[in-house]
DNA sequence: TCGTTCACGC
DNA sequence: GACGTACGTGAACGAA
């Protein structure tokens, strides 16, 4: 159960539906003739690996254990074949205790038909969940997705209709293809997004106002994801290269602040080493460094984040630490909790959840209260430029080609300094990124730009 | 119809 | 010392 404490946030929430009314009825151009080109190719590709999964040799044996019920996409027959026929070791299970077989356990295992089963799965995901969800939901060539304030139990966003919060971006193929068919609203705008950086952590240091996490946001010479990544996998600052920081980024100090630990994390970076091939700037392969330190086996891998974990947690971030454990007892005694934006969230809630809620919403409300002045500023100066959507941390704009840089100088003023004054108490700088296709270009065409 | 599993985003 | 990944949408499968 929900409840709004105050007449700001009452406000904030009045004011971003009516935005999201406006934005909504905007909607988002579409590339109707190309989704229908993919749509056809996708189809002939999945034909294609259809063959080869049916010519393979093991699919025989698959054919002979379901009969006329074989169906190549069925994860249970398919776990049925790994794990029981074919004799192979189960390493990871579902939430309800059944022998896995998605990506991560896939993704290891060398046979010709997994491999095949992997990339009928990619393309079906393409082409059912993306392209065709487009299609079916696209009219006259817009999309109106819906976004969403009253599903989400953190008071974040939601979107639907598509949802348009979790198009394709990360693996380059599926994003090129999905993001190639969101058209700017004129042939003489472009496609764009603004991003907070790092808005989640931030908004977590107001929250709970760590000095040395605070220090790390503000500081630009200091970098916590380079140090983080510096004691997992024991190297000087100078011999940290961009992929090491990522790993340490997202293998390590994300799912940390998710309140996850050393036995989850542990093996995914443990196997990222190799996927990536990771060596240092000086060009040591990353296991023989670690080896040299007396690391050779995951399970001293293990032992090693461990202690990483407790450095981080009872050293580095120990404010934090003490925040999450007074403001969860806080809720044990109270069965709510409160955040500062001025929401409350009552009933069952985990650890986790109670630690991460305040962040991740206030996060958010850092985002629609930027959004809805900047949306109320374009409307106003009778701006062609309009915005197109919102994903939990970006704005995506549709800009008119003439107003592009006065308008990301605006969009900045207000993301970074104006909320200052709506929320007194943030207290770390806030800072944002641009990101603008050429004229005409699509969401996929978008490039970094500074803005002037 | 609905629970489960998978896969996409932040 | 034990405990232990946050929030969503949506597709396919398969049991009820």
């Amino acid at each position: 159960m929900t409840q709004i404490l105050n007449k700001q946030a009452y406000q904030l929430f009045h004011e971003g539906v009516l935005a999201f009314a406006d934005i909504e009825d905007t909607g988002i151009r579409v590339d109707v003739p190309y989704l229908k080109t993919q749509y056809k190719k996708l189809t002939k590709q999945l034909a294609q690996v259809g063959k080869e999964i049916k010519d393979d040799k093991q699919a025989k044996q698959w054919r002979s254990k379901f009969g006329q019920k074989t169906n190549y996409n069925s994860t249970t027959q398919l776990s049925t074949m790994l794990y029981k026929v074919w004799g192979i070791k189960s390493t990871k299970s579902t939430a309800k205790g059944n022998a896995a077989v998605d990506d991560s356990v896939l993704s290891k295992l060398d046979l010709p038909i997994v491999k095949s089963i992997l990339q009928q799965r990619k393309i079906m995901k393409i082409r059912d969940t993306y392209i065709l969800g487009i299609l079916n939901e696209q009219s006259d060539g817009y999309l109106h997705p819906s976004f969403n304030l009253h599903f989400v139990s953190s008071f974040r966003s939601s979107s639907d209709g598509p949802n348009f919060q979790n198009q394709p971006v990360r693996d380059p193929i599926a994003g090129a293809i999905v993001r190639k068919a969101f058209l700017p609203l004129d042939s003489n705008h472009c496609f764009g997004e603004v991003d907070y950086s790092g808005i989640e952590v931030a908004s977590n240091a107001c929250i709970n106002r760590d000095p040395n996490l605070i220090a790390y946001i503000s500081d630009p010479a200091k970098d916590m994801h380079r140090d983080v990544a510096g004691d997992c996998f024991i190297l000087a600052p100078e011999r940290i290269g961009k992929m090491i920081r990522y790993v340490g980024k997202n293998g390590f100090t994300f799912p940390a602040f998710y309140g996850s630990y050393f036995e989850q994390i542990a093996p995914a970076m443990w196997n990222a080493i190799d996927e990536h091939d990771l060596k240092t700037e000086d060009g040591v392969a990353l296991k023989i460094h670690l080896a040299s330190k007396g690391i050779k086996t995951l399970s001293k891998f293990t032992a090693h984040i461990k202690k990483v974990e407790d450095i981080f947690w009872n050293t580095r971030f120990k404010v934090y630490t003490k925040w999450k454990k007074d403001f969860y007892n806080q809720y044990l005694k109270n069965g709510y909790i409160d955040i500062p934006t001025g929401f409350r969230c009552w009933g069952p809630m985990r650890r986790n959840e109670v630690t991460n809620y305040p962040g991740q919403g206030t996060a958010f409300h850092f985002l629609l209260w930027s959004l809805i002045q900047i949306h109320r500023w374009l409307k106003a100066n009778e701006m062609e430029t309009k915005i197109l959507g919102q994903i939990h941390d970006s704005i995506v704009f549709s800009f008119h080609k003439d107003e592009l840089q006065d308008i990301l100088k605006k969009v900045q003023q207000v993301m970074c300094r104006d909320i200052l004054k709506r929320f007194p108490w943030i207290c770390v700088p806030l800072k944002v990124e641009a990101e603008v296709s050429p004229i005409g270009g699509t969401w996929n065409d978008k490039k970094g730009i500074e803005i002037e």
